[in-house]
RNA sequence: GGUCCAGUAACUCAGCGGUAGAGUAUCUGCCUUUUAAGCAGAGAGUCGUUGGUUCGAGUCCAACCUGGAUCACCA
């Protein structure tokens, strides 16, 4: 993208010349506000009464000089607010500097409230003051309230400079901004509801030695002083067992995980996830913390329980349903698949098309269906019980069907949010379980786990049985603010370098 | 990675074989209650990049770059 802005840069730093050829620091240290915005857009009638002299703070957003006098917008945080600047008010010389100030300066305005005489409420300025010269201009956007609804002309919503830029989107788009102001009260919530229920937050290693926890690739790094390479985390898993290993009984982790997949709607390479394990809890005890705490988020953060995601309307009220994955699997195929032989199911995944990967036996090719059929299917949240064990290498197998693990994941919307067990803990079948993983990595796999002996040997140890779950904070933040594209919830997605 | 769509001034867009356009923004002038301020004037573009077809290419063709949608892979 060519940058064709010189022109304008080199009009601003003349300008900038000019206010330092005044005396004017552009870039001063010190600015002082006594109230925020917000607070004088309360009770207009009261504060023109007061005549109180005001100092407020911001950036100036529009210019509408005429002549000795002029008006301006100033946003803070908390709001905007129009500026009535008079040469007779402020005198010559400052005025002077006004006449230099251009939107997307940062100024500081002194003076009392007034309606002015087409009733809008404004600060009537007796001092302005410069604290932050721009030199390259804002977009131009401009709103006009027509029958109450604000409309935007020349609105910033190219959607690749939006993400580039992000600073810009955030400041031109207010609703933007307002997302990842929700995002954060989204994880600070989360963040209350599992402290309230005794969980302890830990923080656990980025930098991996191995790798593992989960099925995916992952992005390999160097360090330099010890001459290894190193993983970025796929999970946290490993690392928080080893915790319960230690005697905590609960603790979660929020944070980021990496893997090195493709880009899409739903996928960045980094990524926000919180997991969490309870000592003598199980299967059935994450299932209602993942049903509380959804809910929770929805009614107490959001206000609502219905959400439009992904074209669907999904309501979150209500008791989810509660489902066996092989009986899913079972009713698209047309007959019981629990009692299917393997070849008899490897010929139906043929002839729907189906990609076998070397190494699958009968529990892969029902995940497979399931992945590949039945999941979009699943538009209100429910949960999907009874995974083949063959698919879940970390759960524990259930006792009277051990072709199954204990392991759940929640769907909305025909997409995967949440994945727990009742985890594995018998050390001498963790170790086979993952010692089969290692085959199929010499299959050429390569997303299957690798075996961790440091891991083993904790488990070696003894580790109190447990629930454990993670639950992808970027999709929900995206299903509780409505966005489709996880890149509208990411501050700074990933881009390819331009 | 496959397919489809898009990339023209700082922003939003028009132009689709024959001299690069509009609104906003910017600059100059006028203006002491404006608010998409107004009026008058001016400057501003390697038309994503590189090749090709043509007397002539934002415009047609090809490849590439970047983004979006979708599929594949995954959470």
């Amino acid at each position: 993208m060519p940058d064709n802005s010189n022109q304008f840069i080199r009009l601003r730093k003349e300008k900038l010349e000019k206010i330092k050829s005044l005396g004017v620091d552009p870039y001063p240290i010190d600015s002082n506000r006594t109230h925020y915005i917000s607070a004088l857009l309360e009770d207009k009638d009261n504060w023109i009464a007061q005549a109180e002299e005001i100092t407020i703070v911001g950036r100036l957003v529009a210019m509408r000089r005429q002549g000795k006098i002029g008006f301006g917008n100033i946003e803070d945080i908390s709001g905007k607010i129009q500026i009535y600047v008079a040469q007779n008010l402020i005198g010559e010389e400052n005025y002077d500097l006004f006449k230099l100030c251009d939107a997307g300066d940062f100024i500081q305005a002194t003076g009392i409230l007034f309606y002015t005489q087409t009733g809008e409420y404004s600060l009537k300025c007796n001092a302005i003051k410069l604290l932050s010269k721009n030199i390259r201009p804002l977009p131009a956007v401009k709103e006009k309230i027509v029958d109450g609804k604000k409309v935007r002309y020349d609105e910033f919503s190219d959607i690749e400079l939006r993400y580039r830029k992000r600073y810009l989107d955030l400041l031109l788009n207010p609703e933007h901004r307002k997302v990842f102001e929700t995002r954060a009260k989204i994880i600070t919530a989360i963040r209350s509801f599992m402290d309230s229920r005794g969980y302890v937050e830990v923080e656990t290693p980025i930098l991996q030695p191995l790798y593992g926890g989960a099925n995916a690739r992952p992005f390999v790094t160097h360090h330099n002083t010890l001459d290894m390479d190193l993983y970025l985390r796929i999970a946290t898993e490993l690392y928080l067992k080893r915790l319960i290993v230690g005697g905590f009984e609960r603790v979660y982790e929020l944070g980021k995980d990496f893997r090195n997949e493709g880009m899409d709607r739903t996928h960045n390479p980094e990524f926000t996830m919180i997991e969490f394990y309870e000592a003598y809890s199980d299967l059935r005890g994450m299932m209602d913390i993942a049903e509380d705490l959804i809910k929770h988020l929805a009614m107490d953060v959001i206000g609502k329980d219905t959400f439009l995601y992904h074209n669907h309307q999904v309501c979150l009220s209500g008791n989810w349903k509660r489902v066996s994955m092989p009986d899913l699997v079972s009713e698209f195929v047309g007959q019981d698949v629990m009692n299917m032989d393997f070849a008899t199911l490897q010929a139906f995944c043929k002839h729907k098309g189906l990609e076998i990967p070397a190494g699958s036996e009968k529990g892969k090719l029902i995940a497979l269906i399931f992945e590949e059929f039945v999941e979009k299917t699943l538009i209100q949240p429910t949960f999907v019980c009874d995974f083949p064990k063959e698919v879940s290498p970390l759960a524990k197998a259930i006792p009277d069907n051990p072709f199954l693990a204990d392991r759940f994941e929640l769907y909305i919307a025909g997409g995967e949010f949440a994945n727990a067990f009742s985890e594995l803990n018998d050390p001498l079948e963790q170790r086979m379980r993952l010692e089969e993983q290692a085959k199929l990595r010499d299959l050429g796999i390569d997303d299957a786990n690798v075996v961790d002996e440091d891991f083993l040997e904790a488990l070696e140890y003894g580790m109190p049985p447990m629930g454990g779950q993670g639950i992808g904070i970027d999709r929900l933040v995206m299903l509780l603010t409505e966005n489709d594209s996880i890149k509208e919830v990411i501050l700074f997605p990933q881009m390819k370098t331009t």
